[in-house]
DNA sequence: CCGATATAGTTTCCTAGGAAACCACATGAG
DNA sequence: CTCATGTGGTTTCCTAGGAAACTATATCGG
């Protein structure tokens, strides 16, 4: 009988999926820390910018983050003065978060950084072909429910 | 003249390249944890078998990780006995790194821990979208210069 | 032969982020 | 009213991994 090869790294789609993000991440890391903010900072200032006011708890849900991540990165943006934690009144468990105007000033411009880290790595496939990829992406999203997605 | 609006998290590939890279690197996580290693650990791992007796700048170069890095993935691997530090007679400032019998036993279960994963999360794919995906990564790796790869 | 530079490996510090313990408040059952 | 349970937020601890400082050895130029 064959003795069976281990597969390689190489062999695994997971492993190239990590090899190109890491780099992507990275890449968009070095472009907004010059704004002084982190990648994972971006994602919750993005966030709430559509949410508006909104707990904690509804940002980590929509960021598919847990609580204590998004209780760290609030606490993160409220030293940055980009966002405002205040106690609700009513239930004082809760609380409410917000963009200060200094936020919602610095989404745009990180906005704009994370076109064009998009363009710079994914620029050069054909429209149908991003549009394909990232079809492919969010099949993987919604076949294991990691996230409420509209069947676009 | 129109007021452009930011683009939002899911406009980008990379963010759904990130989304689905952390998870399927964290499914694969759970994986392997009942095998007492780590994601970082079996890369590492899996290299070794092929590299022998190989510096730890030169694994890190193969796995394009950092030499810090690499110096506490060795370490860990050590202490679990999975592979072996000795100092190189000759420069001194050499090491070199080998699997010890168990570290090689465990690949090839590890290995297979991969295959698994790859085909949870990209089982469902045909085997030509598969290829058009690890290929288009590939590309992008090739095209940045990450990463000495053949043109396949 | 001695000091300057280069290189291997380690260590420290930072961010990311899950897990789980923990605290405070709220609410419902008795 | 009181206590058990549930829930929001925080904290602690862990792994991942880059960056950069640091140590020890090597080697080269004068």
């Amino acid at each position: 009988m064959a003795t069976k090869k281990s597969s390689t790294l190489e062999d695994h789609a997971g492993y190239w999926l990590r090899f190109v993000s890491n780099h992507v991440s990275h890449a968009f890391a070095r472009k907004v820390e010059a704004q002084g903010v982190t990648v994972a900072e971006w994602v919750l200032l993005r966030e709430m910018l559509d949410a508006g006011t909104a707990n904690p708890s509804q940002l980590a849900d929509a960021v598919c983050l847990t609580r204590g991540a998004v209780s760290k990165l609030v606490e993160r943006l409220c030293r940055k003065k980009l966002a405002l934690r205040s106690p609700s009144e009513g239930d004082q468990r809760y609380q409410t978060v917000e963009l200060t105007a200094a936020g919602k000033q610095l989404v745009p411009v990180l906005a704009q950084l994370a076109d064009e880290n998009d363009r710079e790595f994914f620029g050069h496939l054909k429209p149908e072909e991003k549009t394909r990829l990232m079809h492919l992406l969010k099949d993987i999203v919604r076949r294991h429910c990691w996230k409420d997605l509209p069947v676009d």
